[in-house]
DNA sequence: ACTAACATGTAACACGTTACATGATTGT
DNA sequence: ACAATCATGTAACGTGTTACATGTTAGT
Protein backbone atom coordinates (compact mmCIF):
# COMPACT_ATOMS: atom_id res chain seq x y z
CA UNK A 1 0.00 0.00 0.00
CA UNK A 2 2.62 2.28 -1.07
CA UNK A 3 1.19 3.68 -4.45
CA UNK A 4 -1.45 5.89 -3.02
CA UNK A 5 1.36 7.47 -0.19
CA UNK A 6 3.69 8.14 -2.93
CA UNK A 7 0.74 10.05 -4.85
CA UNK A 8 -0.10 11.93 -1.69
CA UNK A 9 3.32 12.82 -1.11
CA UNK A 10 3.73 14.44 -4.62
CA UNK A 11 0.63 16.36 -4.59
CA UNK A 12 1.19 17.90 -1.50
CA UNK A 13 4.73 18.96 -2.92
CA UNK A 14 2.55 20.26 -5.84
CA UNK A 15 -0.36 20.18 -7.08
CA UNK A 16 -0.82 18.20 -9.85
CA UNK A 17 -2.34 16.61 -13.29
CA UNK A 18 -1.89 12.49 -13.81
CA UNK A 19 -0.03 13.50 -16.72
CA UNK A 20 1.85 15.90 -14.81
CA UNK A 21 2.35 13.19 -11.99
CA UNK A 22 3.66 10.77 -14.01
CA UNK A 23 6.12 12.50 -15.68
CA UNK A 24 7.36 13.58 -12.09
CA UNK A 25 7.53 9.40 -11.51
CA UNK A 26 9.67 9.59 -14.39
CA UNK A 27 12.69 11.80 -12.80
CA UNK A 28 12.71 12.26 -9.02
CA UNK A 29 10.01 10.54 -7.48
CA UNK A 30 10.86 7.39 -9.65
CA UNK A 31 14.50 6.68 -8.68
CA UNK A 32 12.85 5.20 -5.50
CA UNK A 33 9.21 4.47 -6.27
CA UNK A 34 7.95 4.20 -10.18
CA UNK A 35 4.59 3.92 -11.38
CA UNK A 36 2.76 3.68 -15.01
CA UNK A 37 -0.08 6.32 -15.90
CA UNK A 38 -2.40 3.89 -15.66
CA UNK A 39 -1.44 2.87 -11.94
CA UNK A 40 -1.67 6.61 -11.24
CA UNK A 41 -5.09 7.57 -12.66
CA UNK A 42 -6.61 4.71 -11.48
CA UNK A 43 -5.32 5.32 -8.06
CA UNK A 44 -6.16 9.27 -8.30
CA UNK A 45 -9.91 7.75 -8.78
CA UNK A 46 -9.62 6.33 -5.37
CA UNK A 47 -7.85 8.47 -3.48
CA UNK A 48 -10.70 10.98 -5.21
CA UNK A 49 -13.14 8.61 -3.78
CA UNK A 50 -11.85 7.83 -0.52
CA UNK A 51 -11.79 11.94 -0.10
CA UNK A 52 -7.96 11.96 0.43
CA UNK A 53 -7.86 14.49 -2.60
CA UNK A 54 -10.29 16.62 -4.67
CA UNK A 55 -9.59 17.67 -8.19
CA UNK A 56 -9.23 21.46 -8.29
CA UNK A 57 -12.59 23.07 -9.31
CA UNK A 58 -11.34 25.91 -12.19
CA UNK A 59 -11.01 22.80 -14.75
CA UNK A 60 -13.91 21.21 -16.13
CA UNK A 61 -13.57 17.20 -16.18
CA UNK A 62 -13.87 15.60 -19.49
CA UNK A 63 -11.75 13.17 -21.77
CA UNK A 64 -8.91 15.02 -22.50
CA UNK A 65 -9.03 17.82 -20.58
CA UNK A 66 -6.52 18.45 -18.04
CA UNK A 67 -7.48 17.69 -14.22
CA UNK A 68 -5.33 18.94 -11.64
CA UNK A 69 -5.91 17.20 -7.67
CA UNK A 70 -4.92 18.67 -4.28
CA UNK A 71 -4.34 17.27 -1.06
CA UNK A 72 -7.44 17.79 1.15
CA UNK A 73 -6.39 17.52 5.21
CA UNK A 74 -7.62 13.99 5.63
CA UNK A 75 -5.25 13.06 2.82
CA UNK A 76 -2.39 14.92 5.06
CA UNK A 77 -3.55 12.99 8.15
CA UNK A 78 -3.52 9.34 6.05
CA UNK A 79 0.36 10.27 5.22
CA UNK A 80 1.46 11.54 8.25
CA UNK A 81 0.06 8.36 9.92
CA UNK A 82 1.54 5.56 7.27
CA UNK A 83 4.75 7.62 7.25
CA UNK A 84 4.91 7.26 11.49
CA UNK A 85 3.97 4.04 11.61
CA UNK A 86 6.04 1.04 11.72
CA UNK A 87 6.70 -1.36 8.94
CA UNK A 88 8.90 -4.38 7.96
CA UNK A 89 11.51 -4.38 5.33
CA UNK A 90 9.97 -5.99 1.89
CA UNK A 91 11.10 -9.35 0.50
CA UNK A 92 14.02 -9.01 -1.12
CA UNK A 93 13.74 -10.04 -5.11
CA UNK A 94 16.76 -9.82 -7.42
CA UNK A 95 17.10 -11.54 -11.04
CA UNK A 96 20.50 -10.92 -11.39
CA UNK A 97 21.47 -12.73 -8.25
CA UNK A 98 18.87 -15.92 -9.30
CA UNK A 99 20.47 -16.02 -12.80
CA UNK A 100 23.76 -16.26 -11.39
CA UNK A 101 22.38 -19.23 -9.12
CA UNK A 102 20.71 -20.63 -11.92
CA UNK A 103 23.71 -20.34 -14.68
CA UNK A 104 25.70 -22.45 -11.92
CA UNK A 105 23.07 -25.04 -11.46
CA UNK A 106 23.08 -25.74 -14.86
CA UNK A 107 26.91 -25.87 -15.30
CA UNK A 108 28.91 -24.68 -18.71
CA UNK A 109 25.82 -23.80 -20.89
CA UNK A 110 24.83 -21.75 -18.12
CA UNK A 111 26.89 -19.36 -17.05
CA UNK A 112 28.17 -18.71 -20.91
CA UNK A 113 25.36 -16.89 -21.64
CA UNK A 114 25.13 -14.38 -18.78
CA UNK A 115 28.18 -12.19 -19.41
CA UNK A 116 27.14 -9.50 -21.49
CA UNK A 117 23.93 -8.90 -19.65
CA UNK A 118 26.48 -8.20 -16.71
CA UNK A 119 28.40 -5.85 -18.65
CA UNK A 120 25.46 -4.11 -20.49
CA UNK A 121 23.84 -4.03 -16.48
CA UNK A 122 27.06 -2.50 -15.55
CA UNK A 123 26.94 0.37 -18.08
CA UNK A 124 23.40 1.25 -17.36
CA UNK A 125 24.36 1.54 -13.51
CA UNK A 126 27.28 3.85 -14.36
CA UNK A 127 24.86 6.06 -16.18
CA UNK A 128 22.45 5.97 -13.06
CA UNK A 129 25.62 7.10 -10.75
CA UNK A 130 26.65 10.13 -12.87
CA UNK A 131 23.10 11.27 -13.00
CA UNK A 132 23.13 11.34 -9.05
CA UNK A 133 25.77 12.30 -8.78
CA UNK A 134 25.46 15.59 -11.30
CA UNK A 135 21.74 16.48 -8.91
CA UNK A 136 23.86 16.07 -5.94
CA UNK A 137 26.59 19.03 -7.37
CA UNK A 138 23.42 21.24 -8.97
CA UNK A 139 20.82 20.87 -5.72
CA UNK A 140 22.98 20.53 -2.72
CA UNK A 141 25.72 23.06 -2.65
CA UNK A 142 27.40 23.32 0.72
CA UNK A 143 25.30 25.53 2.95
CA UNK A 144 22.01 24.25 1.40
CA UNK A 145 21.01 22.37 4.99
CA UNK A 146 17.56 23.44 5.42
CA UNK A 147 15.46 20.02 7.39
CA UNK A 148 14.00 19.50 3.87
CA UNK A 149 17.04 19.88 2.22
CA UNK A 150 19.11 17.25 4.41
CA UNK A 151 16.07 15.07 4.28
CA UNK A 152 16.42 15.01 0.26
CA UNK A 153 20.06 15.00 0.15
CA UNK A 154 19.96 11.69 2.72
CA UNK A 155 17.52 9.99 0.15
CA UNK A 156 20.21 10.80 -2.65
CA UNK A 157 22.97 9.66 -0.84
CA UNK A 158 21.40 6.49 -0.38
CA UNK A 159 20.86 6.72 -4.68
CA UNK A 160 24.44 7.12 -5.04
CA UNK A 161 25.58 4.20 -2.26
CA UNK A 162 23.59 2.00 -4.14
CA UNK A 163 24.94 2.65 -7.71
CA UNK A 164 28.05 2.84 -6.24
CA UNK A 165 27.68 -1.12 -5.20
CA UNK A 166 26.38 -1.80 -8.33
CA UNK A 167 28.71 -1.33 -10.40
CA UNK A 168 31.44 -2.67 -7.94
CA UNK A 169 29.85 -5.68 -7.57
CA UNK A 170 28.89 -5.94 -11.13
CA UNK A 171 33.17 -5.14 -12.12
CA UNK A 172 33.95 -7.74 -9.36
CA UNK A 173 31.48 -10.15 -10.90
CA UNK A 174 33.05 -9.55 -14.40
CA UNK A 175 36.46 -10.10 -13.22
CA UNK A 176 35.79 -13.44 -11.71
CA UNK A 177 34.03 -14.77 -14.92
CA UNK A 178 37.39 -13.85 -16.87
CA UNK A 179 38.66 -16.53 -14.39
CA UNK A 180 36.72 -19.12 -14.76
CA UNK A 181 38.05 -22.21 -17.26
CA UNK A 182 37.49 -21.85 -20.56
CA UNK A 183 35.10 -24.91 -20.82
CA UNK A 184 32.59 -22.99 -18.71
CA UNK A 185 32.29 -19.86 -20.36
CA UNK B 1 8.11 -14.12 -15.03
CA UNK B 2 10.70 -15.11 -12.58
CA UNK B 3 9.26 -17.32 -10.24
CA UNK B 4 8.92 -20.21 -12.22
CA UNK B 5 12.88 -20.38 -12.95
CA UNK B 6 13.46 -19.83 -9.16
CA UNK B 7 11.92 -22.70 -8.62
CA UNK B 8 13.36 -24.69 -12.05
CA UNK B 9 16.61 -23.64 -10.39
CA UNK B 10 15.57 -25.06 -6.61
CA UNK B 11 14.50 -28.04 -8.37
CA UNK B 12 17.54 -28.58 -10.62
CA UNK B 13 19.84 -28.29 -7.48
CA UNK B 14 17.25 -31.09 -5.86
CA UNK B 15 14.33 -32.29 -6.42
CA UNK B 16 11.82 -31.61 -3.41
CA UNK B 17 8.10 -31.52 -2.48
CA UNK B 18 6.28 -28.50 -2.04
CA UNK B 19 7.11 -28.08 1.45
CA UNK B 20 10.53 -28.41 0.81
CA UNK B 21 10.71 -25.45 -1.55
CA UNK B 22 9.02 -23.90 0.85
CA UNK B 23 11.95 -24.32 3.29
CA UNK B 24 14.26 -23.60 1.04
CA UNK B 25 12.83 -20.58 -0.20
CA UNK B 26 12.96 -19.20 3.69
CA UNK B 27 16.86 -19.23 3.87
CA UNK B 28 19.11 -19.41 1.17
CA UNK B 29 17.16 -18.79 -2.00
CA UNK B 30 14.87 -16.34 -0.18
CA UNK B 31 17.52 -14.26 0.58
CA UNK B 32 17.43 -12.91 -3.05
CA UNK B 33 14.00 -14.47 -3.85
CA UNK B 34 11.22 -14.82 -1.74
CA UNK B 35 8.08 -16.62 -2.29
CA UNK B 36 5.24 -17.92 0.25
CA UNK B 37 4.05 -21.40 -0.45
CA UNK B 38 0.95 -20.36 -2.05
CA UNK B 39 2.73 -19.23 -4.78
CA UNK B 40 4.91 -22.21 -4.81
CA UNK B 41 2.03 -24.39 -5.01
CA UNK B 42 -0.10 -22.41 -7.87
CA UNK B 43 3.43 -22.46 -9.67
CA UNK B 44 4.47 -26.02 -9.41
CA UNK B 45 0.57 -26.63 -10.97
CA UNK B 46 1.41 -24.70 -13.97
CA UNK B 47 5.27 -26.17 -14.58
CA UNK B 48 4.06 -29.31 -14.26
CA UNK B 49 0.61 -28.34 -16.86
CA UNK B 50 3.94 -27.15 -19.24
CA UNK B 51 5.90 -30.13 -18.72
CA UNK B 52 8.64 -28.39 -17.37
CA UNK B 53 8.89 -30.48 -14.04
CA UNK B 54 7.06 -33.76 -13.02
CA UNK B 55 6.13 -35.67 -9.81
CA UNK B 56 8.45 -38.28 -8.99
CA UNK B 57 6.69 -41.32 -9.60
CA UNK B 58 6.99 -43.27 -6.69
CA UNK B 59 4.25 -41.48 -4.52
CA UNK B 60 0.87 -41.65 -4.97
CA UNK B 61 -0.74 -37.91 -5.29
CA UNK B 62 -3.24 -37.45 -2.30
CA UNK B 63 -3.86 -33.89 -0.35
CA UNK B 64 -1.66 -34.21 2.71
CA UNK B 65 0.66 -37.23 1.08
CA UNK B 66 3.86 -35.70 -0.06
CA UNK B 67 4.39 -35.20 -3.56
CA UNK B 68 8.43 -34.54 -5.17
CA UNK B 69 8.99 -32.77 -8.49
CA UNK B 70 11.99 -33.05 -10.68
CA UNK B 71 12.82 -30.97 -13.46
CA UNK B 72 12.19 -32.40 -17.39
CA UNK B 73 14.75 -31.42 -19.97
CA UNK B 74 12.22 -28.84 -20.92
CA UNK B 75 12.40 -27.26 -18.28
CA UNK B 76 15.96 -27.28 -18.18
CA UNK B 77 16.06 -26.03 -21.70
CA UNK B 78 13.46 -23.03 -20.64
CA UNK B 79 15.53 -22.05 -17.50
CA UNK B 80 18.87 -21.83 -19.66
CA UNK B 81 16.89 -19.47 -22.10
CA UNK B 82 16.04 -17.52 -19.36
CA UNK B 83 19.21 -16.91 -17.87
CA UNK B 84 21.16 -16.00 -20.92
CA UNK B 85 18.60 -13.54 -22.38
CA UNK B 86 18.85 -9.96 -21.69
CA UNK B 87 16.26 -8.22 -19.07
CA UNK B 88 16.53 -4.78 -17.95
CA UNK B 89 16.62 -4.06 -14.20
CA UNK B 90 13.29 -4.04 -12.50
CA UNK B 91 11.97 -0.53 -11.53
CA UNK B 92 13.31 0.57 -8.16
CA UNK B 93 10.69 0.62 -5.26
CA UNK B 94 12.00 1.52 -1.52
CA UNK B 95 9.82 2.06 0.57
CA UNK B 96 11.99 3.90 3.42
CA UNK B 97 12.94 6.37 0.93
CA UNK B 98 9.22 7.43 0.20
CA UNK B 99 8.71 7.54 3.62
CA UNK B 100 11.48 10.34 4.35
CA UNK B 101 10.51 11.85 1.78
CA UNK B 102 6.77 12.24 2.64
CA UNK B 103 8.30 12.85 6.34
CA UNK B 104 9.41 16.36 4.50
CA UNK B 105 7.04 17.17 2.30
CA UNK B 106 4.89 16.88 5.89
CA UNK B 107 7.16 19.12 7.90
CA UNK B 108 7.74 18.76 11.63
CA UNK B 109 5.43 16.54 12.73
CA UNK B 110 6.06 13.81 10.00
CA UNK B 111 10.00 13.70 10.54
CA UNK B 112 9.01 13.43 14.29
CA UNK B 113 7.68 9.29 14.08
CA UNK B 114 9.67 7.83 11.65
CA UNK B 115 13.05 7.75 13.80
CA UNK B 116 12.16 4.97 15.52
CA UNK B 117 11.71 2.46 12.84
CA UNK B 118 14.68 3.69 11.52
CA UNK B 119 16.44 2.22 14.18
CA UNK B 120 14.63 -0.53 13.85
CA UNK B 121 15.72 -1.57 10.23
CA UNK B 122 19.57 -0.91 11.51
CA UNK B 123 19.08 -3.18 14.06
CA UNK B 124 17.43 -5.94 11.41
CA UNK B 125 19.87 -5.60 8.79
CA UNK B 126 23.07 -5.49 11.51
CA UNK B 127 21.23 -9.08 11.99
CA UNK B 128 21.05 -10.10 8.63
CA UNK B 129 24.58 -8.74 7.79
CA UNK B 130 26.21 -11.02 10.97
CA UNK B 131 24.13 -13.92 9.30
CA UNK B 132 25.50 -13.62 6.35
CA UNK B 133 29.09 -13.26 7.37
CA UNK B 134 28.75 -16.35 9.06
CA UNK B 135 27.64 -18.08 5.91
CA UNK B 136 30.85 -17.05 4.38
CA UNK B 137 33.03 -18.08 6.93
CA UNK B 138 31.40 -21.20 7.37
CA UNK B 139 30.12 -22.12 3.65
CA UNK B 140 33.16 -20.70 1.60
CA UNK B 141 36.87 -21.04 3.61
CA UNK B 142 40.03 -20.24 1.32
CA UNK B 143 40.08 -22.87 -1.47
CA UNK B 144 37.12 -23.49 -2.37
CA UNK B 145 37.02 -22.55 -5.54
CA UNK B 146 35.15 -24.54 -8.24
CA UNK B 147 33.27 -22.48 -10.81
CA UNK B 148 30.02 -22.96 -8.85
CA UNK B 149 31.52 -22.10 -5.51
CA UNK B 150 32.63 -19.06 -6.87
CA UNK B 151 29.34 -17.92 -8.61
CA UNK B 152 27.78 -18.60 -5.00
CA UNK B 153 30.18 -17.08 -3.03
CA UNK B 154 29.70 -13.83 -5.39
CA UNK B 155 25.86 -13.90 -4.36
CA UNK B 156 27.12 -14.36 -0.71
CA UNK B 157 29.02 -11.60 -1.28
CA UNK B 158 26.99 -9.47 -2.69
CA UNK B 159 24.12 -9.62 -0.04
CA UNK B 160 26.96 -9.05 2.75
CA UNK B 161 27.56 -5.70 0.89
CA UNK B 162 24.14 -4.74 0.37
CA UNK B 163 23.38 -4.99 4.05
CA UNK B 164 26.92 -3.16 4.85
CA UNK B 165 25.63 -0.76 3.07
CA UNK B 166 21.96 -0.25 4.52
CA UNK B 167 23.98 -0.50 8.13
CA UNK B 168 25.69 2.31 6.97
CA UNK B 169 23.62 4.52 5.69
CA UNK B 170 20.95 4.02 8.70
CA UNK B 171 23.74 5.20 10.54
CA UNK B 172 24.35 8.31 8.47
CA UNK B 173 20.85 8.94 8.66
CA UNK B 174 20.07 8.75 12.24
CA UNK B 175 23.03 11.10 12.52
CA UNK B 176 21.54 13.37 10.82
CA UNK B 177 18.59 13.33 12.68
CA UNK B 178 19.91 14.05 15.81
CA UNK B 179 21.58 17.12 14.36
CA UNK B 180 18.39 18.51 13.22
CA UNK B 181 16.85 21.33 15.23
CA UNK B 182 14.10 20.17 17.85
CA UNK B 183 10.97 21.70 16.43
CA UNK B 184 11.51 19.02 13.56
CA UNK B 185 11.55 16.15 16.28
C1' DA C 1 -7.46 18.21 -43.70
C1' DC C 2 -3.73 15.66 -41.59
C1' DT C 3 -0.38 14.45 -38.21
C1' DA C 4 1.95 14.48 -33.90
C1' DA C 5 1.91 15.20 -29.25
C1' DC C 6 -0.83 15.79 -25.24
C1' DA C 7 -4.05 13.87 -21.87
C1' DT C 8 -7.10 10.62 -19.76
C1' DG C 9 -8.74 6.52 -19.44
C1' DT C 10 -10.37 0.74 -19.95
C1' DA C 11 -9.49 -4.14 -20.10
C1' DA C 12 -7.10 -8.24 -19.37
C1' DC C 13 -3.76 -10.49 -17.23
C1' DA C 14 0.32 -11.75 -14.17
C1' DC C 15 2.04 -11.71 -9.77
C1' DG C 16 2.08 -11.30 -4.66
C1' DT C 17 -0.43 -11.37 -0.08
C1' DT C 18 -3.61 -12.81 3.33
C1' DA C 19 -6.93 -15.74 5.16
C1' DC C 20 -8.81 -19.95 5.29
C1' DA C 21 -9.69 -25.23 4.39
C1' DT C 22 -8.48 -30.10 4.49
C1' DG C 23 -6.24 -34.42 5.19
C1' DA C 24 -2.13 -37.19 7.23
C1' DT C 25 1.20 -38.18 10.79
C1' DT C 26 3.19 -38.12 15.30
C1' DG C 27 3.40 -37.59 20.26
C1' DT C 28 0.91 -37.65 24.74
C1' DA D 1 -8.92 -39.50 22.05
C1' DC D 2 -6.69 -35.16 21.40
C1' DA D 3 -3.49 -31.71 19.97
C1' DA D 4 0.31 -30.28 17.34
C1' DT D 5 2.69 -30.42 13.27
C1' DC D 6 3.28 -31.69 8.58
C1' DA D 7 1.65 -31.12 3.91
C1' DT D 8 -1.13 -29.56 0.15
C1' DG D 9 -4.20 -26.78 -1.46
C1' DT D 10 -8.48 -22.72 -2.56
C1' DA D 11 -10.32 -18.14 -2.61
C1' DA D 12 -10.28 -13.31 -2.57
C1' DC D 13 -8.02 -9.33 -3.10
C1' DG D 14 -4.52 -5.71 -4.14
C1' DT D 15 -0.92 -4.25 -6.97
C1' DG D 16 1.84 -4.03 -11.28
C1' DT D 17 2.18 -4.70 -16.43
C1' DT D 18 0.81 -4.61 -21.18
C1' DA D 19 -2.10 -3.49 -24.82
C1' DC D 20 -5.43 -0.78 -26.44
C1' DA D 21 -9.10 3.18 -26.88
C1' DT D 22 -10.56 7.98 -27.14
C1' DG D 23 -10.70 12.89 -27.13
C1' DT D 24 -7.90 17.57 -27.43
C1' DT D 25 -4.51 20.86 -29.00
C1' DA D 26 -1.03 22.74 -31.99
C1' DG D 27 1.59 22.76 -36.14
C1' DT D 28 1.85 22.13 -41.28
Amino acid sequence: MSLPHAILTALLEKPSSGLELTRRFDRSIGYFWSATHQQIYRELGKLEAEGHIRALPSEQPARGQKKSYEVLPAGRAELARWTAASQDPKPYRETLFLRLRAAAAIGTEGVAGIETDLRRHLELHRRQLSEYEEIEQRDFPPGKDSPQDRLQHLILRAGIDLETFWTRWLTHALEEFAQLPDQSR
